[in-house]
DNA sequence: ATCTATTAATAAGC
DNA sequence: TGCTTATTAATAGAT
């Protein structure tokens, strides 16, 4: 239909091809509009240019995804499988991953121990008494650099504290005490403001507690 | 283009209707194939009639899940948000969680103790020390257990023995030892076939090794 | 874009 | 559905 019959091979000429291309796009566009009235069908009708233009004519009645999605169903053919097998897979692997995270967790907690081996067991035990002597000496560094900590302040009070008596000495005032100075020397002999609990008690710990296992947190 | 001009508006016979989709259908097809070839287009082509009939053309060159790939790019809509978003949540939660397991082993370890304050670190001692007293006790258990174990079969080898002794006596006959019998008691004098490890050794732990913790086994 | 000679599509009928 | 054909619609090539 034109001037002349034309073979349907692809165009080489590239401006008539984008011009041939604009005018046939309207054309089935008619023809896709003309369906739906007529005929009360769906049709999607995508196109890319040979540009990577994008051009579509979608019923009115319906929408991409409606077409989508009820074209998944009906092919059966789940056009994003790859991606969502992967992600499935990968969500299995976490899962299976985070289960024996917890359970190995569980173990260290002393939960679920017949799930070992006599040799695991001892194994385990070795490794807790390795990481409590690590948390321990941790625990006794940090209170040694918090000790140093306060026990400098206090000289520096005190240093401040004996300055200011000398120079009240000078002036021949006498200072007043309202027993702060001994509260204040009073911190270097413990641990600071450290409070202990007076048991070790084992996984009653509750939420708010120094302590809570990251497990007990989770959903 | 034919017999007599037509409104276009929805074909009200129903035979007609058909018949009028089934052949413009093959018309709009044969121009989605003219214009892919034509001018090098890519072109999707979904319809479903108004009985929910599909039928589909799709360029030679690519595929109807490409098209709505590129589909998407360009419009920047998703299409299959609903169950891709949530799987992609869900995974999110998951890795979230394992990082979280992984932490609080690590602490459980000895590990990055410097994230944790003074009363976590005191709490997690505690935690540990109360562990490890139940392993340490599941041990002593699992020894006193096999100690007992053996100690049955060896009191029952040795009335077996005492018996077939005496037989042997009632028949004049001398039983002949290989040492077998002294080797059997000593069985009940430590604790069965463990093997001890001469030092503990705090994560130098080997595969193969007995208590390969599981976030090290993990890729 | 617009025009128009020409081909292509198709409505109606079988 | 498939074929035929009169008729309309689409469009190739030119402007």
């Amino acid at each position: 239909m034109g001037r002349g019959k034309i073979e349907i091979k692809r165009i080489e000429n590239t401006t008539n091809r984008q011009v041939t291309y604009s005018k046939r796009r309207t054309g089935i566009v008619k023809k896709a509009r003309e369906l739906t009235v007529l005929c009360d069908a769906e049709v999607s009708l995508i196109m890319f240019s040979s540009t990577g233009k994008l051009s579509e004519y979608i019923s009115p009645s319906t929408t991409t995804k409606k077409v989508y999605d009820q074209y998944q169903q009906v092919t059966g053919i789940n056009l994003w499988n790859s991606h969502y097998e992967k992600m499935q897979e990968s969500l299995k692997k976490q899962k299976e991953a985070n289960l024996k995270l917890r359970n190995e967790i569980k173990h260290r907690i002393g939960q679920s121990l017949d799930d070992l081996s006599f040799d695991e067991l001892r194994g385990l035990e070795q490794d807790l008494d390795g990481s409590l002597k690590v948390v321990r000496d941790r625990k006794y560094h940090m209170i040694a650099t918090q000790t140093e900590t306060y026990r400098k302040k206090i000289r520096n009070l005190q240093e401040t504290h004996t300055h200011l008596v000398r120079e009240f000495e000078i002036r021949g005032e006498a200072p007043y005490y309202e027993g702060e100075y001994e509260a204040l020397c009073g911190l270097s002999h413990g641990a600071g403001h450290f409070h202990y609990r007076s048991q070790p008690n084992q996984h009653n710990l509750q939420d708010g507690e120094a302590y809570v296992p990251y497990h007990l947190r989770l959903v």
